[in-house]
DNA sequence: CTCAGTGCAAAAGCTTTGCATAATA
DNA sequence: TATTATGCAAAGCTTTTGCACTGAG
């Protein structure tokens, strides 16, 4: 039987978790559509606003416990990006990074196995199992560097 | 005149800012001088809780605004670490960054040149100023990876 | 038909703000 | 003495929780 991470995720081959009794709604479906769509970046809030466009009954409460279900399937991560919200994103995204321009509040990502890297080179990570890299780095844009002058 | 800043660090040569009028009192003093001991990732109400301590009538909002101080005039940096708080912790700390072992939360520091590193490999990052580079890598210690077998 | 999920409203964090009082420069 | 900073309390946000109802399996 399909867990409902394949389902969700509409795939047979993710790993499985204990989901015993866990249902697939259309509020689950909508949210995780909305999040892969986003390309990332969306606070809740931003999900439930889209959402609603939809749904318009959903609930903030449900988007809330959505995510939190969407994390521990492993199908979305959860970014700490500014002070005020938290992002989410759709998995894999150990190898992607962001870089965030203070200027102009852009976030370019970016792929690269930092971690083989740092594991490589940094002392202190070499005997760590490292399962995860979340790499924010901060500065101006090329534009924002040329309005800055 | 010597710029609040300045008073605080302790030290002349720091850049100035605009703080006409800013002063300098024992909560700042202290609240600075606890973020300095604290070896960063300390929330702001361990900060708290730490500060009173020592001087018991003060308040969190004075922790919250001071923080928010110590931010703007460049003596602390915010990190976002965990979901609820938000962790502070003197600069310089580009060249710093985190090993988070997620089985027992014991968070390693580490010193590395990455926004270097990146910026030479990243073709994103090429015409980007890096001004700086928050890294957190997740996995496990050792100890936790023994314990987990 | 059952029990997990939802919507709503209320509560629970963390953080900010208004205002009178205290303290710095 | 003139403002800036503080403490307190109240408000503001984001996120979580309780509960009766709804709907997936």
């Amino acid at each position: 039987m399909r867990s409902i991470s394949n389902k969700l995720a509409g795939k047979e081959n993710s790993k499985d978790l204990d989901v015993t009794g866990m249902r697939v709604t259309k509020q689950r479906a909508l949210i995780l559509e909305i999040i892969r769509r986003g390309r990332g970046h969306l606070d809740a809030d931003e999900v439930y606003r889209r959402a609603r466009e939809k749904q318009p009954r959903l609930s903030l409460s449900t988007v809330y416990r959505t995510l939190q279900l969407l994390k521990k399937l492993g199908l979305v991560e959860e970014v700490h990006f500014d002070e005020a919200h938290h992002h989410y994103e759709v998995k894999p995204s150990s190898k992607h990074h962001h870089l965030v321009c203070l200027g102009c509040g852009k976030v370019i990502e970016f792929r690269y196995p930092l971690a083989r890297y740092v594991k490589r080179k940094v002392p202190e990570a070499q005997d760590f199992e490292i399962t995860g890299a979340e790499v924010r780095l901060t500065g101006y844009c090329s534009r924002c560097r040329q309005a800055r002058k």
